[in-house]
DNA sequence: TCGAAATGGTTCAAACATGAACATTATCGT
DNA sequence: ACGATAATGTTCATGTTTGAACCATTTCGA
C-alpha cells in the first residue's frame, strides 16, 4: 500500500484548492450571518444584485447566472415579491417568459445589503493588495471558464 | 442618486471575490457529478478525507473541521456506517465522545474518489502554473484565517 | 463531595435545494 | 398551416442542512 506515493495531499494543486474551498465556505457563512439584521439570506442577495445589474431578465437566465435549478428559482422569488423586492412581468412578445425587475425598496435593501457584503470583503482581504487580488480573480475566472466551455 | 459614485462592481476586491465564489460553486457542482457513479457526495467525502487524515477524531472536531453543525454529522454518519465506510466507537475515557474511523472499504473508496477529484482539480487548474497555484492557496490560507480568528 | 455549568451527541421540525414530470407557449420543418 | 420539437416556468416528492431543545456524561467550584 503506497500510500506514500501520490496521495493528493502532497499535492500543490489539490492541497490549494482545499483551501479556496474552505474559504469560500466561511466567507459564505459569515455573509449570511451578517445578513441576518437585513432578513436576507446570500442565494436572496445574489438574485438581487443580478436583477439590478441586468433588469428585466428571465427566470431562466437568472437561474443560469447563479447556477441553480429552474424550480430553485421559482421557489425563491415568490418570497421576494411578498416583500415588494421584486417584481414580475410577463413579456409581451413570448408569453412563457417572466421578466424580473427589482423594486424601489428592492434596490434601497439591495444598496444597504452591498455595504454589508463590501464590508465583509475588505476586511477578509485587506491584508491583500489590489494586484494579488486581480490575480486571484484572473484566475478564478479561468477556472469558472475552464467549466462553462466542457 | 450617486449610483456611480462607489458601486461594489467597480471595486477590484469586490469583484474578484465573486469570481472566486463562482469559481468554487462550479466546481463543487462538477464534483458532485463526477462522484455520482460513485453514490458518494462532496460533503460524505468531505468526511471521509478528515477520518483518513485524522482517524480517531470526534464528532465534535469533524464538524469544526467541515464547518457545520454538530447534529449534520449526526445526520450523516449513520449513512456512512451502514455502508460499512466508517466505524464508531466510543471512547474509553470520556463516555461522551465516538471516536470515528475509516474501515478498510471506506478507505478503498476513499482513493477511487479521490482519484476523481484530483483529476477534476488538476483539469480545472490546467492552466496555472504551481507557483500561481500556491500563491492563491496562500491567499486563501489567510482569508480563512482573517474569519477564524474574528 | 455535591450541585452547577459545560461538553458531546441526538432528535425534531422547519427551511432549502434538487431533479423529474408536467402545462403552456413558441418555433421549426415540411 | 400543422404537427413535432423545444423552451419557460411550476409542481411535487425527495434528500439535505440547520438550529433549538434535549439527554447523558464530565468538569469545575465552593
Amino acid at each position: 500500500m503506497n500510500k506514500m506515493q501520490s496521495l493528493p495531499w502532497d499535492n500543490p494543486r489539490f492541497r490549494n484548492w482545499v483551501a479556496v474551498a474552505r474559504a469560500c465556505h466561511s466567507v459564505e457563512r459569515a455573509l449570511a450571518a451578517a445578513l441576518h439584521p437585513l432578513d436576507l439570506k446570500p442565494a436572496q442577495l445574489d438574485v438581487l444584485m443580478n436583477l439590478y445589474r441586468h433588469p428585466g431578465m428571465s427566470q431562466h437566465d437568472l437561474a443560469r447566472k447563479l447556477l441553480v435549478g429552474r424550480s430553485n428559482i421559482t421557489m425563491l422569488l415568490p418570497q421576494l415579491e411578498r416583500r415588494a423586492l421584486v417584481r414580475r412581468e410577463t413579456d409581451g412578445k413570448d408569453r412563457r417568459v417572466l421578466r424580473l425587475y427589482l423594486t424601489l425598496s428592492g434596490e434601497a435593501l439591495l444598496m444597504e445589503a452591498l455595504k454589508v457584503h463590501m464590508a465583509l470583503i475588505e476586511k477578509v482581504m485587506a491584508a491583500s493588495t489590489p494586484a494579488e487580488c486581480d490575480f486571484v480573480g484572473e484566475h478564478m475566472r479561468r477556472i469558472a471558464e475552464a467549466l462553462r466551455i466542457d
